[in-house]
DNA sequence: CGCTGTCGTGTTTACGTGAACATCACGAGC
DNA sequence: GCTCGTGATGTTCACGTAAACACGACAGCG
């Protein structure tokens, strides 16, 4: 199914699959070994069982031996439900958001995945299908009976706003791309520099102005991206074209491109994301005009396709890679220091990779 | 464990906990509201709670509403590792991968996440980052004792040893990507199918024959995917050129389409996956050469992005949602019926979808 | 009027683990 | 030889929930 990803080998058998319910019907009920019988068969206790698996001193070494062979023999695996139950933790993180659809997203949970492992945590995924506020509200209630210790949540908080949303008070947050820093501990790119960094780099290449195709409205970091573009060209004195509105596809990148085609003054076009500069590619190329001969494109993201468009695309770096560590770190500190959330921004800096699709302005016909 | 008296000093950190609420002046509390806080407030036993909690019969309705107005009064939620313990279940679907980096992993386990969100389960990521074997044992080993109930293994089988790898047999599991049918539940895209197809489409159109840049060896679709590339030449009595060895990226494509710009023979390619064909494209317009005048060029996996290209795409399309709702089905299916897994392979079907990226052949200079 | 069944609710118990405490053996110190 | 300490191991208990069972009240019925 899948089509990249690395490349490994071994082999496994996984379990025989013995007897699993042995056929009791209902679901319930759970054959499973657990610390008295291999603690009978060892002849022990089970506390020097427990003692054996957790590595604590004090149990001798022939003693331990025995426990150990015992534990094999059965396949005992410890029960995490109750040791969940008797230290009061999880030991995993849940992770809220719309969808995996998007690269910055599942990049990012690749990224928290990885990170959280790590640290012995696990990822709970709680996909929010449509973005009602009712849906999150659901999902925060429902996160209250989930097994996590904490949460990080990847969706515009202001869908949140709005109602009497209260997380409780036990579970600690870290939210992705969102303005709350002044409730909530966020951490984010730097979406602001970067579109600053785009627009700057087209104005110093000699661009008069530059055009903007944005991402949806109700995303943060459209809107900052925007705000930054806009207020890059104020600062400059330059004009500020009317936006473009997108919605982070190609295909709606590739419709504002049919537009920009049609505005001889337009030489330089800010994408707010890599698919939509894709889009924009093809539109220009479709139109008779050639990038950046005749217009420059800059996208935001620097996907790993983007220096293989046509041509290779000049766009912001974001370091989802360390999004996603900065958002574990931010829980795991709430989680071990047991207080709440500390309110702030946290910033994750950008960069802006200089590819083939910008190039100083040629006058059009 | 009540707020008076010295509460017990527990040593490993307690998730959540500490900010309840009335706050009492250094008194460490445990804070979560059990059955029996809410028990005490309504005036009834914790087991008359459990029935309300649970929506059982048998509870009065003055009882009952006392009992709900004591949950919402304490914030009441119930503790999912007791719960868990006590039904012998989690809820909870454990995926393994390695990385959501590719678009297929990401897409299937969205919809994963998705389907089982529907059906009331959560969904748990176990990422394999780093391929030593180690690391994959690891992650099985620590599968047991994880809060799962079943496995959905994204990841070529072959992958994972046979020797000392046990799944406790009491996990259910489903293998993604896999020729594993016959000892696994296994859900695929019908990779053979579309190869074909795509093959046939450009034999169709009048090329003498089909080039191929496959993915990485270690990977089972893209072997399939070689696999019946070379059949279908081979039925069609066609030659077989040798295959360009790529590794999924788009980076590779490229490298891949310069070999082929220099090969005046070469009509057709067949890329193994989009992004390969996506390098392809780039490698072949920087040569001189037109797509699909001079060379038509078919994908695999039909990202969004492929409408896009330059020019659009043909390439066939997989139907990851559908994966990812059959995996999670399969395993629900064992889950429920308590049974061993069903050896078999669920193949999702597949189809082609043209753009503009294929024509009939013209003879090259 | 008493027997019996039903309904609402309380009590007991077990799920698997591990901290706290109890016990036991053995050797050192007096 | 007796006490005392020390280290290895066993016993008790609680974590929060919910099934199984127990109990009391009340209605139907003879």
């Amino acid at each position: 199914m899948d089509s990249d990803g690395p490349a490994r080998q071994v082999r496994v058998p996984i379990g025989g699959a013995q007897r699993g319910g042995s056929g009791i019907p209902g679901g319930r009920r759970k054959q499973r070994v657990s610390m008295a019988d291999v603690a009978r068969l060892a002849g022990v206790s089970s506390q020097t069982v427990s003692r054996v698996a957790n590595g604590h001193p004090g149990v001798v070494g022939a003693t331990r031996e025995q426990v150990l062979a015992a534990m094999r023999e059965l396949g005992y695996r410890p029960n995490s439900a109750a040791r969940a139950l008797r230290y009061g933790q999880f030991n995993t993180i849940g992770v809220i958001l719309f969808g995996l659809s998007s690269t910055g997203n599942s990049r990012t949970v690749e990224a928290i995945a990885t990170h959280a492992a790590a640290e012995g945590y696990a990822i709970t995924l709680i996909p929010i299908g449509i973005p009602t506020q009712d849906n999150v509200l659901g999902a925060f209630t429902r996160m209250g009976e989930l097994a996590v210790d904490a949460v990080i949540v990847i969706i515009e908080v202001h869908l949140l706003d709005a109602g009497t949303v209260t997380l409780p008070p036990d579970v600690h947050v870290v939210v992705v791309d969102s303005d709350a820093g002044d409730r909530y501990s966020v951490v984010d790119t730097d979406q602001a520099e970067g579109a600053r960094l785009a627009v700057r780099h087209l104005l110093d290449l000699g661009h008069h102005t530059v055009w903007h195709v944005t991402g949806p409205e109700t995303s943060f970091a459209s809107q900052r991206r925007a705000q930054a573009w806009r207020r890059a060209l104020e600062e400059a004195g330059r004009p500020v074209p009317p936006p473009l509105h997108g919605d982070w596809s190609a295909e709606s990148g590739y419709a504002a491109g049919l537009a920009l085609a049609g505005e001889p003054g337009c030489t330089a076009v800010f994408a707010s994301n890599d698919q939509m500069a894709l889009g924009l590619l093809r539109a220009l190329h479709e139109r008779g005009l050639t990038v950046p001969d005749d217009v420059s494109v800059v996208g935001f993201d620097d996907i790993p396709d983007a220096s293989c468009f046509i041509p290779p695309l000049t766009t912001v770096h974001q370091d989802f890679a360390e999004v996603g560590r900065r958002c574990v770190q931010g829980v795991l500190r709430q989680i071990r220091e047991g207080g709440a959330a500390r309110p702030g921004t946290d910033l994750v800096p950008v960069r802006l990779v200089v590819r083939d699709s910008t190039a100083p302005p040629r006058t059009r016909a």
